[in-house]
DNA sequence: TAAACGGTTGAACAACTATTCAACTGTATT
DNA sequence: AATACAGTTGAATAGTTGTTCAACCGTTTA
């Protein structure tokens, strides 16, 4: 994870408008809310975690074929659900020897569905 | 950008359930749709990025103010800026010697706020 | 025309990340 | 109990990326 430098580098130009940085500052979401925001964006902003995502949608997959399905190996597929997992974007089901993926809840989908809209265009 | 190896590495374990496979592939978006979404993300999943989108949100700032706004130094922001440009989420105006940033439209806002709202659940 | 300033850009570097590989766990089968 | 197999995991590596630095461009002002 990037994180800002503690120590501020400031801005080596003027504060031209200053009024409009403070009305700019006081509506900005806090720091906290702004690193939860990048960070779910950029667990989507990966094509494996994203084809992974769908390949789950509607009926659950295990790993194993979760893997044929995208020609990649267990081990790779496993590594990303475990980062979606973490994210809380997927849940699993155990049987027997499988592990059955499948998305943890609709709210993702829109998510997915509205930026498919917008490239789109 | 990373991309899926073009020799797949099959998948080293038999198919399991290789209908429901069949029924998934004719089911997932092509691959160019994934990376389009992926990249799409991937620009959201920054915290630097984000939080220009947010500073520009309404009325429109000059790159100056931006890096004062954040606590960076212009290069840095403007860097930011240009990718924000190439994926079309921001427009710019010249004004004399300033250049004022500001969404390019509704979608992104629409994107970012159901996000928020995921996650504060 | 020269200086000042806002903004952009390319190269370099440090930090990060996705895949591979090998080893391992747990469940099922013989 | 031993083998087979689905899945997980940690370390290593190669590729990617955000910031810095220095140089530059274009507009304005003196």
């Amino acid at each position: 994870m990037r994180s800002h430098s503690n120590n501020l580098p400031s801005c080596e130009c003027e504060e031209i408008h200053s009024e409009i940085i403070e009305k700019k500052r006081e509506e900005m979401p806090d720091e906290a809310t702004l690193y939860d925001l990048s960070d779910f964006f950029k667990v989507l902003g990966d094509s494996t975690r994203i084809s992974i995502l769908f390949a789950i949608d509607g009926e659950p997959m295990c790993v194993c074929d979760i893997a044929s399905l995208l020609g990649m190996t267990k081990s790779a597929v496993s590594h990303q659900l475990k980062i979606l997992r973490q994210n809380d974007l997927v849940t699993y089901r155990k049987s027997g020897k499988n592990v059955f993926y499948t998305l943890a809840d609709d709210h993702v989908r829109d998510i997915i569905e509205k930026a498919l809209e917008h490239i789109k265009e």
